[in-house]
RNA sequence: GGUUCCGUGGCCGAGUGGCUAGGCAGAGCUCUGCAAAAGCUCGUACAGCGGUUCGAAUCCGCUCGGAACCUCCA
């Protein structure tokens, strides 16, 4: 079995995975900001390292999957001032903050539960994390890589970049920064542009505060996740995942505080996921152009055709490889609505077929080509997880479970030991490492009780050639959304929309 | 302006030197009371121009077009 290869953002080449500690992995990815609701775009680091969470659990890992949640920072709710905290409404009136963090988290985890992502090991809150944060930045400037500034703290870039490869992940010259670093709100107090804050002082309407040995004031975007990464993965841990619009300044920033802190890089694998375009750009609130996931869900909203499920959205994202850029539209997640459709309908027929004995029947080519597809699904996965390959060669295996369903191909067309194999993989790849599930909820047991009868109704009419009832149970289903086909061999298959 | 990356058939997308993924849409056929599914077959694409090579979508150069980051950002 081949070896599994990430793609490492800082070295910018694929390289053998090999854990620190044998047997374990830890991961790190940075998890949202709760101050608004998640879009689109939102979704696809999430669902991409929840397959690579998975596939790593797959491959024996024990897994320790840490993702953040950005609750602390310079808060407003959309649409409404962060001026509160001078301002003499009532205390019910006014923002407070944990309440929209805590409403924002929430609509997070049902949104996140509605693609089917499992629970990150650890889910930190940058609140809860405050202590930990202002411990590192004393100890950064203890070491003589930060300095104070009127309640401020800034990191020491260029001391830094002296000694270390600043700009490495991101591909930076610190040169370039130094001349390209537009002006910024406070920048005159740095003693170079290129500095970033490690805690900033809060202004009198800042809303989120905490005392620190600096003087009142909140924490710089950047030394949370270092301070959770280091608490809960160590000072040196395998994967650090996020957008690649993080790479810079973010994680650069990341490294080069732990590194100060703790004497060495932190990250192994740097893994960064491409963005979701929208007509060729970036989806982001600063180009106006952010579809909700409750929106995607509910189909409210002005570019979608059609409420798209949460599983469509998955499927859509893991046709494509991570690396790559997706481009929305409604046709290409209509495509992905119905080829998930088709491939998981397949699955679900795989589960009823039943193996019947018959060794003539046996057809040695397809046999291997069935161990040949599903052998590959580990090398794909292995090449920095290419699950657009996974499914490619799923859909190839599609067409041979609805002829053996059909009874087109026999069943004993492959060894019991390969449908075995073919039933128990399908399974795994498909719930397990794929995280995909069925679209509808058909496995309701008085729904189905009602189905069987109507459906044993239309069968006697049928029978009778009485076709006008037949046709008025199928038409009628259809209008409440149901579908019914008919079955080669006289049985009847039915499905909500 | 700087850094990095990309440009594949109607649409979405794999693919990094020869074997020319996959999904959706489209066409034809089979099955079928009809329908819906399903099955089979078909389309022969790699921005343009040069170069390297026996051979390039894949390597190199140039041109054109687009994107990300440099500012909050998945």
């Amino acid at each position: 079995m081949s070896d599994l290869k990430i793609y490492n953002s800082y070295s910018r080449q694929k390289e053998i995975f090999k854990p620190i500690t044998a047997g374990h992995v830890g991961m790190y990815v940075c998890g949202p900001t709760v101050s608004g609701e998640s879009h689109l775009g939102h979704s696809r680091p999430y669902i991409t390292f929840d397959v690579v969470n998975r596939f790593l659990t797959h491959l024996g890992y024990k897994v320790r999957y840490v993702r953040n949640i950005t609750d602390a920072g310079h808060f407003e709710e959309e649409g409404r001032e962060a001026e509160d905290k001078i301002s003499k409404k009532a205390v019910l009136e006014k923002l407070e903050p944990m309440e929209m963090v805590q409403k924002y988290t929430n609509l997070f985890h049902w949104a996140m539960a509605q693609f089917n992502t499992l629970s990150p090991s650890i889910e930190p809150t940058a609140t809860g994390h405050i202590v930990e944060q202002i411990e590192m930045i004393k100890k950064i400037i203890a070491a003589g890589y930060a300095y104070e500034k009127n309640g401020s703290v800034y990191f020491d870039v260029k001391k830094y970049a002296a000694e270390y490869d600043y700009g490495k992940l991101s591909g930076r010259v610190l040169d370039d920064l130094l001349e390209t670093t537009r002006l910024l709100e406070g920048q005159d107090e740095k003693n170079d542009k290129a500095d970033f804050a490690l805690w900033k002082k809060a202004s009198p309407e800042h809303i989120m505060r905490w005392q620190s040995p600096w003087g009142i004031g909140f924490p710089g975007w950047h030394i949370e996740c270092s301070a959770m990464a280091t608490k809960y993965l160590g000072a040196e841990f395998d994967i650090h995942g996020g957008g690649m619009d993080l790479l810079f300044p973010h994680h650069e920033s990341e490294i080069a505080q732990s590194r100060i802190c703790n004497h060495v890089a932190p990250v192994r694998y740097w893994m960064h996921n491409n963005m979701i375009t929208i007509n060729g750009k970036k989806m982001g609130k600063s180009y106006n152009n952010v579809i909700k996931l409750t929106e995607m869900f509910s189909g409210q909203h002005p570019l979608l055709e059609k409420a798209y499920h949460p599983m469509t959205i998955r499927f859509f994202i893991l046709q494509t490889h991570y690396r790559s850029t997706l481009d929305f539209g409604n046709e290409a997640l209509l495509a992905a609505e119905k080829g998930l459709k088709r491939l998981w309908e397949a699955y679900s027929k795989l589960s009823n077929i039943v193996y019947e004995e018959n060794k003539n029947a046996f057809d040695k080519t397809l046999d291997d080509k069935i161990q040949k597809l599903i052998n590959e699904l580990t090398d794909f996965m292995n090449d920095d997880f290419n699950t657009a390959k996974v499914l490619a060669n799923l859909f190839d295996i599609v067409p041979i479970i609805n002829s053996m369903y059909d009874q087109t191909i026999p069943v004993a067309a492959l060894s019991k030991k390969t449908f075995d194999f073919l039933q128990k993989n399908m399974k795994e790849w498909m719930e397990n490492i794929l995280g995909l599930t069925s679209f509808s909820d058909e496995d309701n047991d008085k729904l189905q009780g009602v189905m069987q009868l109507l459906i044993d109704i239309r069968k006697e009419a049928k029978s009778k050639k009485d076709f006008v009832t037949s046709d008025k149970i199928r038409n009628k289903l259809q209008e409440l959304g149901i579908t019914l086909k008919d079955e080669k061999g006289g049985d009847m298959s039915w499905q909500i929309e």
